[in-house]
DNA sequence: AATTCATTTGGCAACGCTGTCAAACAATGC
DNA sequence: GCATTGTTTGACAGCGTTGCCAAATGAATT
């Protein structure tokens, strides 16, 4: 980018103003007069200008960057967020910077590798993801240095943060009730690990709707990590059963996608044999036969909003109302209606 | 990050020297005398000081931002893309900026979206990744621009630019070489889009080394567009001829995915009917039931040396040899032996 | 008309660092 | 011993922007 580009003074002059007052119209402060206003705009469009960010970064408060905590082993996951925050980051001249912990380390480690972070560089705010969300540890040594973040779908302490997020206990309970009316009574459902919180409220959400509907053998349970790999050990603990369920329900795509390896392994046919669900709608839904049905998470549009709740608060205005986004039922070709008792 | 920070100013004054010899020792500038080296990196450890990248940018010719242009549908290809593009920017201080093309667009709207990214902001290099290394308005562009950039794994004009690669050639070699070694003589080919020009070189070293080992009736091929819907079609294809093949090679793991349902549906089991081979070692070929054999390609390992490479030679000195990783031939369940003639 | 107050604009000193140039110092050759 | 060269250090002026304060302008009140 050797190509000279223009810079503030000259807008100034072309405008015929002061450069504080181009400044102002950039930063959109108020008391400016439509007049000076206007001028200046066809300046800065005539001269194709972009303010330089390390500039405003040097002299202002706001360093320009954001950054993404993260300790999510899915790459769709992670570049989804990814994805949707640099997209909202990018599109106020911000940076993003993406950092990876490991939460399985000790406490101490754990402190450490955050305090790395901080005194990497500054900072505008930080958006965490699951399973970070729900570490105290973690939260509080964000909030002993001062520092502002937005926590996307966490558990525990809702209300203490900003917070984006999807109604997961309404969204199980949508699984439930389309399984049900589509004849199935016998359940089964495949749980994450006990660090990541959505796992538990997906589980009671698919269980408060199911007995509400009357059931009352509850659904068989196994654990599966949310690996595909648990999916299949999960998948052989529900079917090899004296009464196997007719569908599953797997709190996320990777165990759901193992538990149709199980079901194919088992001899049963998905869905005419076994319905199955999975949750989040991540790339392995369309990377299986059938394709999986699934809850669409607006995993992109999550991380977007993270990043823009952020960006257009002052800095001591951060709301803490969560904010909820839609989540979507996708009915692909992995379930279907009960086949009649044999 | 209220915390203040501390500057090279307060790291001078507690070293007894001037800021001026700070900013040297930081930047390993020749000429510095051992004793004053150790004196102000006694302090800035001290201070637990870190260069303010802002401020070096703007004082600088630096930018401390590198850029990573992609035009990749998979996930998992462009996350450890940017994850090892990420590891190799923090570790010099410097940031990533993502930008993601369309190169299905018309030539113009390329050029454009091109342009919006080269005056978006200032940039020391980019990483370019198929397929969009491979289109000549793209590089010319780039190069009017006198911008610096690095191209991982590209087929058209090598030897134009620096590059990242493997041997794609040798790698479907060693697939080849596998599968005859287990008695295959019958295969499949399922190639990639003509955009993405590996693909092709992938094709070309499966089918030099089958004749090379002296098979006659070359593979049939079918075409499958890098996706998994795809390869399922180009499975079908192939499987349901009068001869099908007893080995398909696809040319990335989407696609070897996409034939392993196709063969089920067709009532042939994995590895024991049909071997399948795919290429990556992408996030797939562990979501797959048998794990799928394949070729690993160090795709974040290549992402860090791009970087590298832009980052650890100035501005003229970028070697135009191409660096060749490793490639790794992963033998998991997918392939075996061919099955005696019935 | 004079006074007060709010709105709109400008001047200028930072922000933390690097580039340029020059000064101080040491080593070498005659 | 003095000029010459090379090495090591420091002074200082920006880089392009924002924050703070003051000045100019206009409107409203007495």
């Amino acid at each position: 980018m050797t190509k000279s580009r223009a810079t503030m003074t000259q807008v100034a002059r072309l405008a015929g103003v002061s450069i504080k007052s181009v400044s102002r119209v950039i930063n959109r402060e108020a008391h400016i007069s439509p007049r000076l206003r206007e001028r200046v705009e066809a300046a800065i469009a005539e001269l194709n200008y972009t303010p330089d960010t390390a500039a405003r970064s040097l002299a202002g408060a706001r360093a320009f960057v954001v950054g993404v905590l993260f300790d999510n082993p899915s790459p769709n996951y992670t570049m989804n967020i990814v994805g949707g925050a640099h997209e909202a980051c990018s599109a106020q001249g911000y940076h993003l910077r993406i950092d990876n912990l490991d939460s399985t380390e000790q406490d101490r480690a754990l402190a450490d590798q955050l305090e790395a972070v901080l005194s990497h560089g500054r900072c505008d705010g930080f958006v965490l993801t699951p399973p970070l969300t729900d570490i105290p540890l973690v939260l509080d040594t964000l909030e002993r240095h001062d520092v502002r973040f937005v926590r996307i779908a966490p558990v525990l302490a809702p209300g203490r943060t900003p917070t984006v997020q999807i109604d997961d206990f309404a969204a199980a309970g949508a699984v439930a009730q389309c399984l049900w009316g589509m004849g199935h009574r016998h359940f089964g459902f495949v749980g994450g690990p006990p660090s990541h919180g959505a796992a538990g409220t997906r589980r009671a959400g698919f269980f408060s709707r199911l007995k509400a509907l009357g059931l009352e053998a509850m659904p068989s349970e196994a654990s599966g990590d949310f690996s595909f790999d648990g999916g299949i050990a999960a998948g052989f603990a529900l079917l090899r059963t004296a009464t196997p369920p007719t569908a599953i329900f797997a709190a996320n795509d990777d165990m759901a996608a193992g538990v149709m390896v199980a079901a194919a392994q088992c001899g049963l046919a998905v869905p005419r044999d076994l319905s199955v669900f999975g949750f989040d709608d991540s790339w392995v839904a369309l990377s299986v036969w059938p394709y999986l049905s699934t809850v669409h998470q607006p995993i992109r549009a999550m991380a977007s909003a993270a990043v823009s709740l952020l960006l257009d608060h002052p800095r001591e205005a951060l709301a803490l109302e969560p904010v909820t986004l839609d989540w979507t039922l996708i009915e692909r070709g992995s379930h279907g209606p009960v086949r009649p008792e044999r």
